[in-house]
This record gives structure tokens, C-alpha cells and sequence, in this order.
DNA sequence: TTTTATTTTTAGATATGTCTAAAAATTATT
DNA sequence: AATAATTTTTAGACATATCTAAAAATAAAA
């Protein structure tokens, strides 16, 4: 498997979470920044490995096989977003470049190892759940912040949007993991709330509080 | 910088360091295990990005950069190793080849973090040192165990040969890193020696003692 | 110092992954 | 249903990195 493979089998297994079965050509190429032209060569090629099913002006999706592979990627990359950030102090922002690099390391005994290393992980730095070995993900009941009561003390365990934009921002307010939060006020009108974080007062929009995961303490 | 280029930069590095200046294309060859044709290629390319001084049949050098680069790459490599075996609890013989993958992650943030996490290590699991951030290797007073006297009390710090058969050795005699060692006599005419490992007595010979790098206690 | 042997380079081929531009198929519009 | 617009595929090119086989240069031997 070459990390171009694996980069298709990623941003399809992506694309059809959010899009269901068959995916378009341009689709794909618009998710991998490449062009249409690529994407029908390669999933010529993935095809022949059958790891994807591909008709020709039809669309293409996983095989169970390629479906595998593409968990087993994504696994690999959230073990090392949780590594680089619980270990070795980086931002959230800062990690999805370098965890582009390393979810391409192929040694699964190395895998079992940082996984071990980092406490079993359910869940990578972003909140995002992390499949087991099997590449079964474990159920997480998610608390945003937009649906906990007023006053509830609550720490920050995620973000449901891990965009960069959104993480500077809460980098620029100091909001970070393991941060601990309460919801003072909810304006009704907007769903914006005043809330206390880390001691401090501030003012926050709905659309944030929507993407800030928690959990009640 | 890709792959190929760094890794052919680094096996001229370490083949400069054993046989001096020029290298012919025959010995890259070896060292890479690939074909003489191709080493003539690939030093065309370094050659015209400055990184090897290369006259046809005349065999080729690092210039300062290549240099510069090249140790790079075995920094990344050997403190790699070092977070394998100190943090990951692999063993000395598991840890070459996925190094080999991770020394070409590119991210200069990545390996300062890496290197804080690891505590600034000045010699990686082999007892090899690693060239600090500005590449100047560090000076270690070597200590082998064939030049210690009797009774005096050590600790395994590292191997002068780290191939996979005396890796394997080491491991099949429980003899690790860490390991205290005394030594309890020696035997004149070919240097064998009784030895107190993890306080069992083993007979080793004067080959293997010339490679068990140790500090005294 | 020729001849022979070895080393090194070149020329041309292959595989991967990408691209542009044109052709073919599909979808949308009138 | 025929035409237009869009999407997708093909054909051919390019870059990287490798290889084989032949040619050229260097080194060794007679």
C-alpha cells in the first residue's frame, strides 16, 4: 500500500460517511485537491486490489476490504494526533499536518505499542472517537456545550468542527482541552451564552457552543 | 527533500566517516542495495541541488549542506530510537526499521518537542550519540566493558556493534539496557570473561565484552 | 604498453502518480 | 426528443526512482 492509496481509501471512507454510497469522480478529487483525471486512474487501480467497487461513469465505494484499510489509517492517524498533543505538548491546531506523515508508518506492532503508551485512547485530541484494533469505534455519548444546563460545571473534552479557523479561535480565547466550563446565561433570542471558563467570564456564540464538546462533572 | 534522496544522503554520510572523502558509486551501490546505475543517477540529481561534489568516474562527497542534511536525517533517526526503546518498550533489534520510516518525517517542531519529551538525550539506545539541534555530535567518554577492571560495579549503557545477530545475543541472555554488570574474572589468553549480569554468572568472550559500552558506578 | 578485467556511465525501459487536452458518456435544459 | 452543459474517461506527456544491457572509461595484468 502506498501513501497514495491510502490517502484515496481515507477521503473516500470520508466522503461516504457524509455522502452514503457512490461517490463521483469529482467529488473525491475535489476532497484529495487533484484532479479528475487522477482520481479514475487510481480508482482503476484500487479497484484491481479490490479495495474499492468501481463501474465506469458510475461512482466508486469501499469493498469491506478497502473499508478496513481506511479505518486502520484514520485509527492511526488519531493514536498519533493524541500522542502529539497529550505527550508531546502540541496545540490541536498544530497537529493534523504532522499526523498526515505519521499515519503512514507501517508497523502495526508499533501501533499496539503507542496505543498501550497513550492509555487505550477512545477519543483523539479533537474529540473524535478512535476504532479499536478491530477498527470497531466505541460508542461515546456526546454533551455539546449548547445542551448542558446553566451552572453545571463541565470540562472541555472535544470539538465536534476541527477547523483550523475555529481552533485559533479557541486558542485565542485560551479555551483548551481540559478546560473547565460553566454555563452562566443563554440568551434566548441567539442561543448565545455568557459562560465561566478556566475563571474567566465570556461571551460566546451559539454556533460555538454547538462545537465544544464536554462532559459533566 | 524526498525519501530517496535523504536516505542516499545518510549512507554517504556514514560510509564518508569509514572510508574518508570520495566514495565510489560501487560502494553507495552496496550500501544501498541497489544498482550501480542508479547510485550514477541519483548523484547527478544531489549533485546539481549542491548537496554532493560528483565528477563522472571520479566518485562523489557531501558539500557542507548534504553534510548538514545528513545528519539531520540521523538525528531524526536516533532519537526516533530512543523514544522506541525508552518510551515504547521495544527492544534494542525491533527498532531499526521503523526508524527508518519515521527519520523522514518533516516537521523541525516535531523533533524539538521530541527531543524535550526524551529529555535531550545525548546517545540514543546503542549508545550511539545524537548530534544536537545545530548537528555537532555530543563527546562521550566511551567506556567498554573489556577495559574495566574486576569487581567494579556498571551499568549497560549501549553496543558498539548493533547487528541484528549480537542484538539477538544480548536478548537471549536477558543482558539489556540498564543492566548492571561486574565483572568477575578474566581470562588472560583470549580475554574471555566471567561476568555477574542481573546477578547471574555468564561466561562471555572477549568479542562481545569489546561491545558492551558501559559507565561505572 | 597492450590487452584484459572491472567499474562507471549512458540509453532505453518500467512503475507510480500526476497533469492537460480532447473524446465520450451522462445529465440538464429547452 | 434534440440540443446544451457538465462530468468522466482516455490518450499522451512529465517527473521520480528504479532497472537491464550496452558502451565508455578506468584500473589491473600480462
Amino acid at each position: 500500500m502506498s501513501q497514495a492509496e491510502e490517502n484515496y481509501l481515507k477521503a473516500i471512507y470520508t466522503l461516504q460517511t457524509e455522502f452514503g454510497k457512490s461517490l463521483s469522480t469529482n467529488i473525491i478529487a475535489a476532497k484529495i485537491d487533484t484532479k479528475a483525471s487522477s482520481v479514475t486512474d487510481m480508482l482503476k487501480k484500487l479497484s484491481l486490489k479490490k479495495l474499492v467497487i468501481y463501474k465506469k461513469y458510475q461512482g466508486a465505494h469501499l469493498t469491506k476490504k478497502g473499508n478496513d484499510l481506511a479505518i486502520k489509517v484514520i485509527r492511526k492517524h488519531r493514536l498519533w494526533e493524541t500522542f502529539l498533543v497529550n505527550k508531546l505538548d502540541f496545540n490541536w491546531n498544530e497537529v493534523h499536518d504532522i499526523a498526515e506523515q505519521l499515519e503512514h508508518i507501517k508497523s502495526d506492532v508499533l501501533m499496539a505499542k503507542l496505543d498501550a503508551f497513550l492509555g487505550h485512547p477512545k477519543q483523539d485530541p479533537h474529540g473524535t472517537p478512535i476504532p479499536n484494533r478491530e477498527g470497531v469505534f466505541p460508542e461515546i455519548e456526546n454533551d455539546y456545550l449548547s445542551n448542558i444546563p446553566t451552572d453545571t460545571l463541565c470540562i472541555l473534552v472535544g470539538v465536534k468542527n476541527s477547523s483550523d479557523v475555529f481552533l485559533n479561535y479557541l486558542n485565542s480565547k485560551n479555551i483548551a482541552l481540559n478546560s473547565t466550563i460553566k454555563v452562566l446565561s443563554v440568551e434566548p433570542f441567539d442561543k448565545s451564552m455568557l459562560v465561566e471558563i478556566n475563571n474567566k467570564q465570556l461571551l460566546i456564540t451559539g454556533e460555538v457552543a454547538i462545537n465544544l464538546q464536554v462532559i459533566k462533572q
